[in-house]
RNA sequence: UCCUCGAUAGCUCAAUUGGUAGAGCGAGCGGCUGUUAACCGCUAGGUUGCUGGUUCGAGUCCAGCUCGAGGAGCCA
């Protein structure tokens, strides 16, 4: 009789049953007369145990023998058991082994960024970034099916582009047959060409960026999908925007609940950004800077962090009070391993704090007319819940496509969408400039050649009616909505400055 | 491009005013029937990133370089 394969993650609909898996060995306790192994298939991770009976001593000892990420296919039936991992657990009755592995590099205690980074072809078993992979998954799978749902064509624009002459150093140039072409930095201009086909169109793809930008918010190359649709207005396309994010966070809340559970993310913050989003525009968001609310809140901050650097401190001294009575070598070093870990998260904040003073003038001193800075982005994002839409930026610190407001010719018809808790700007649009006249005026004020502009300009002189769209970066997205830290832990392989390996 | 910090065993780190390079994990061997980063005992493991300088003596001090981390600017 063949014995049925079955899921981790479908355990519980095989209570009692026999089965298999195929998978790999995570980690293992091995004791005399039973072994305790995690294994993980893909799926989810389990704890199977391995008794020594009599008739299986030479499996037994095989198998304490296997190294960590040694494939094997376990044979055993599954028990429902409080003591284990998921409440389930399989007990062993074969173990095939499909390969050993010896001496597999990444081992369940702390490593630094850049040995894991260098290992990042391994690294992605480990179960966070298997856990960031999967609502990477989820996001990318809600990003199609909103825009598929909502009557979109997909069209894919070329990542070889002409070069324009413009924003030179942030393209990267490629040698094309003898001709110089960059790695296109986004396909706006050429699905604004779509849009004006079918309507509602988007692309979704890699995009360029040579920026020599070395913080955990910047890649080289990341994925940004951007719609662009045909008689709309800028109040549709922050709808539209709103509605995109809605999907994608509901769909990670309801499917990928285990995922962001691995990654200890605070769920609260997630369900308020299903809120409606805040409106703020550009004018209003320098006076936010102004205020005595902003003011407040970084001072609050500011105390916030002296505490916890205060707290973290005390947390130190009883870890040397612990390593000084600890009888046993492990507590010592379990302490020295606290400390460490303090001591890192102390020298952060200190950094914060010293910061903090620097953004406080920043921010007073904002002076209308100058891009919103990195700092001045946190302090409206922290002073709201759910995500912000900052529109109606000064026409000269923006693209030369933008639609000036006919209310107000000196700001442009644009948003930015800031995520919460910091996390930036994930998303960037506007309403371009529909009007042949006027888009030459711009081009030609910006510096550019409106030659280089001829099939962009056709599209104004055949039929122009208003439109607009916007760009969403896929990875600050992912980094929101699981919460880490560092960018470069969104994808699969990072590239950065000066890292293009493995 | 600029500013700050760093590089010691396979990994994470320690090493007092400049004075014999250590620990845990991992690896190997052995022990333990319920472990949750298991635990206990033993063994092996090093040209202290590179080059030069100061010194009786350099992991430690100085200079230059290489690589890495964080941030500024710019941006999704």
């Amino acid at each position: 009789m063949d014995i049925k394969t079955v899921k981790i993650s479908d355990f519980s609909q095989h209570v009692d049953q026999q089965i298999k898996i195929k998978g790999w060995l995570y980690n293992s306790r091995a004791g005399g007369k039973v072994q305790f192994l995690v294994l993980r298939d893909g799926s989810a991770m389990c704890q199977a145990i391995l008794e020594k009976k009599e008739g299986n001593e030479d499996i037994f000892g095989q198998v304490k023998h296997l190294g960590q990420e040694s494939s094997i296919i376990a044979t055993g039936t599954v028990r429902a058991d409080d003591r284990s991992m998921g409440g389930f657990e399989l007990a062993i009755d074969d173990v095939e082994i499909v390969h050993e592995t010896n001496d597999y590099p990444i081992t369940p205690k702390q490593h630094g960024v850049e040995f894991l980074m260098k290992n990042r072809h391994l690294h992605l078993r480990s179960k966070k970034q298997w856990a960031i992979a999967r609502i990477r998954h989820t996001i990318i799978n809600s990003i199609r099916s909103y825009f598929n749902d909502n009557e979109f064509i997909l069209v894919d624009t070329p990542i070889f582009s002409p070069s324009v002459g413009e924003e030179e150093q942030t393209l990267f140039n490629v040698d094309y047959f003898g001709e110089n072409v960059a790695l296109s930095q986004t396909g706006q201009l050429y699905l604004e060409a779509a849009a004006l086909s079918h309507g509602k169109a988007y692309c979704f793809g890699p995009t360029f960026r040579a920026e020599k930008s070395k913080t955990r918010r910047h890649l080289t190359e990341f994925w940004m999908v951007e719609p662009e649709v045909a008689f709309i207005d800028l109040e549709g396309i922050m709808d539209l925007g709103q509605g995109l994010i809605h999907t994608i966070i509901s769909n990670c809340l309801k499917d990928r609940r285990d995922e962001l559970e691995i990654l200890e993310r605070d769920i609260s913050k997630l369900e308020a950004a299903l809120k409606p989003f805040v409106h703020l525009s550009y004018s209003e968001a320098v006076e936010l800077l102004h205020s005595e609310k902003a003011k407040n809140h970084l001072e609050n901050k500011l105390a916030q962090k002296n505490t916890r650097i205060e707290e973290l401190k005390d947390n130190i001294e009883q870890y040397n009070t612990d390593a000084t009575n600890a009888k046993k070598q492990w507590q010592k070093d379990k302490a020295a391993q606290q400390i460490q870990t303090a001591n890192e998260e102390i020298a952060e904040l200190q950094k914060e704090v010293e910061n903090i003073p620097h953004h406080m003038e920043l921010a007073k001193n904002f002076k209308w007319g100058k891009d919103l800075g990195g700092s001045d982005e946190s302090i409206i994002s922290e002073l709201h819940d759910q995500p912000v839409f900052v529109h109606r930026y000064p026409r000269e610190v923006k693209a030369f496509y933008m639609k000036p407001d006919p209310e107000n010719p000196d700001v442009v018809l644009n948003i930015d969408c800031l995520a919460p808790e910091g996390y930036g700007e994930i998303i960037g649009g506007s309403m371009r400039e529909e009007d042949y006249n006027a888009l030459i005026q711009r081009i030609e004020n910006k510096g550019f050649d409106p030659e280089n502009y001829k099939w962009y300009l056709d599209l104004r002189k055949y039929g122009s009616v208003p439109h607009g769209g916007f760009g969403l970066g896929v990875e600050r997205t992912v980094a929101w909505v699981t919460g880490i830290k560092h960018i470069r832990e969104t994808i699969a392989y990072p590239r950065m400055m000066g890292k293009v390996y493995p």
